[in-house]
DNA sequence: CCTCGGATAGAAAGCGCTTGCTAGAGAAGG
DNA sequence: CCTTCTCTAGCAAGCGCTTTCTATCCGAGG
């Protein structure tokens, strides 16, 4: 039926041992030999069985990435990049690994039981990306799932997600309460004193963190938030255009909105449209991220941007062990406020 | 070291052969005996091994993804639905299977080494979305490949791609030439007669069909096309951005630009506006696929929707074999006309 | 009371590959 | 010319799990 190394060895006329050296190439054999033993593999369209090799070696060529949302291009660049340097066919890396990607959704029950996945299946490495939940048992447990792949030799990167406590992985964490704040401060410095915000979804660390800078650099203006100015929501247009529309009702007299992301943003500038109103001259709208279609936008996108590929790349290096981890396993990367037209001065 | 099945077994006083006939479920167990296994697996903290599991079952419950671009929606947005019904964790199916995305970027060799790795896990399903590559020894090369795949016990389901003849595999096609051609029938409808078209890459079926579907459109009408009505691009906004350019310095008299995607359209919409060029007052602009984001572009873009997650779930269930495979194996999907802001009437 | 059949559990033979150890063959050294 | 290495190649023992075949235990039927 299907060939196996032992045909190939027969074929060839050596032993299986010999066949499965010229194909790992991790110990001499006479160039003849291994001449021989290729050919034989060539003429036998002879491919490796995976799980075989696998267990017989203890070790895979799998590495997981793990992102909340697929379909949303802030996980697909960064995957892109790791993907990129995790040595898939193609890749910078030599060695044919096989990166798979894995799709969260954003459930916590999904993240584990990918994680439980990886683990079954001996992943080399396993990279988590995005922002986590909150929520304390699952902390917990992801914690512990991941103390056991490091512990079964499973290298661990978390990429634009805060540093899990306890754990041998190592953080690429995107300074997202900073570049949160310097937004905002740049909306102060027009002359804003009244900025709605639409945030991502609860209980991740990535909204907090960026509702936390919003609201430093309020504070740190003398602003005082009122309430009504806040409303929750999710990471697509969607929820951008629903809350904007939301966030007007409140408070008609808001002369910024500051989004979650960029996605929010363009939501934002629809509903604002919709609602008569200039961008920027009636109201400044912000985004997050500057991903590829925010300068596009008209007006174009004012937002944070983050490094993503840069960071993918990294953290795709660091899980091949081909670079050093920061020290302590964290790293911060800082976003660039990126200043365009959808901000201005205000009621002009 | 790690906990294994014998582990498991020599804790719950009962044979390895047991404990797998109740992790696996598929031959009677009593009860009681179930509920020690169960009890066992849980105290130890049990991980099946899936490279052992996978090698004596001859079965993993890999499934593979391939996509040219895993940073474009496009190919998110699908993968996304296939995976959902892959019935990876949380999915809508039971099982626990690990759909992986293989990130292509459109090179053919990579796509070919992608397939080598999947049939050497001996993957339980493929799905390749988007165009294929229409260089001939290629797609020979991807046609034995899928061949062996298929043989090996591997369902192979094409999304969004031409079918591959002499071959086993499904296909869901979308009707790209038909979705071109209605695309610029509605533009020469509007009063437009000289048209510009920005292609995706060259040598891939997607860029090919729309193209030919555009031309029949004009060749319906009995519009001539003048050759530098064509410009060679890529699939994202800077191709279309340049190639806009390009167009107007060869003709600036063109009154719609047609693109091969949303993303390009974007792009030619900025390039547009930095020549100072209204849209659609002076040129109208017409995209592909329908985005989230076109919407929310300004104008908001007239493009050709494309059911991408219901494709996508399609492929996915079939795959699974949980939907029969349409007759003869192929299916073609299209794509629906969907008129917005961007196009109008030329020349007021 | 004995036999037979249905339900469960165990023994054991692999699945295809890797790798530590051993063996043979020349080359080099004494 | 024999011993000692250095190279290569083979042997064989697993890796951890699945599954066929067999054994055992019971209750039912005769």
């Amino acid at each position: 039926m299907t060939v196996t190394l032992a045909d190939v060895a027969a074929r060839a006329q050596v032993s299986p041992a010999t066949v499965s050296r010229v194909l790992n190439g991790n110990y001499p054999v006479a160039a003849a030999t291994r001449e021989r033993v290729l050919r034989a593999v060539d003429e036998l369209d002879y491919v490796l069985n995976g799980p075989a090799s696998a267990l017989a070696a203890a070790t895979s060529d799998l590495v997981g990435i793990l992102v909340n949302d697929i379909a949303d291009p802030f996980f697909g660049i960064m995957a892109s990049a790791i993907q990129n340097e995790i040595g898939g066919p193609g890749g910078r890396a030599g060695g044919e690994r096989l990166a798979v990607v894995c799709n969260t959704g954003g459930s916590p029950e999904r993240e584990l039981t990918y994680l439980t996945l990886l683990q079954r299946q001996r992943a080399a490495a396993v990279v988590l990306t995005g922002g986590a939940v909150e929520d304390a048992p699952h902390v917990a447990a992801v914690a512990a799932k991941l103390r056991k792949l490091a512990a079964a030799g499973t290298r661990v990167v978390l990429c634009g997600r805060p540093p899990a406590p306890d754990t041998e992985a190592v953080a690429l964490t995107f300074d997202n309460r900073g570049g949160g704040r310097e937004l905002t401060e740049h909306l102060i410095g027009l002359g804003h004193r009244r900025l709605g915000y639409i945030t991502g979804p609860k209980e991740r660390t990535t909204t907090r963190h960026r509702l936390e800078g919003h609201r430093a650099a309020l504070a740190a203006a003398g602003i005082e938030e009122d309430p009504r100015w806040t409303v929750h929501g999710g990471y697509d247009r969607g929820a951008g255009h629903e809350a904007t529309l939301e966030l007007l009702r409140r408070d008609p007299s808001l002369t910024a909105v500051v989004a979650a992301n960029d996605s929010v943003a363009l939501g934002a500038c629809a509903a604002l449209r919709e609602s008569g109103l200039r961008i920027p001259e009636d109201v400044s709208v912000a985004g997050f991220d500057d991903l590829p279609f925010s300068i596009d936008a008209v007006p174009a996108l004012t937002t944070v941007r983050l490094p993503l590929a840069e960071a993918g790349a990294r953290a795709g290096r660091i899980a091949m062990g081909r670079e050093e981890a920061p020290p302590d396993g964290i790293a911060t990367i800082t976003g660039e406020l990126t200043i365009r037209g959808s901000s201005g001065p205000p009621g002009h």
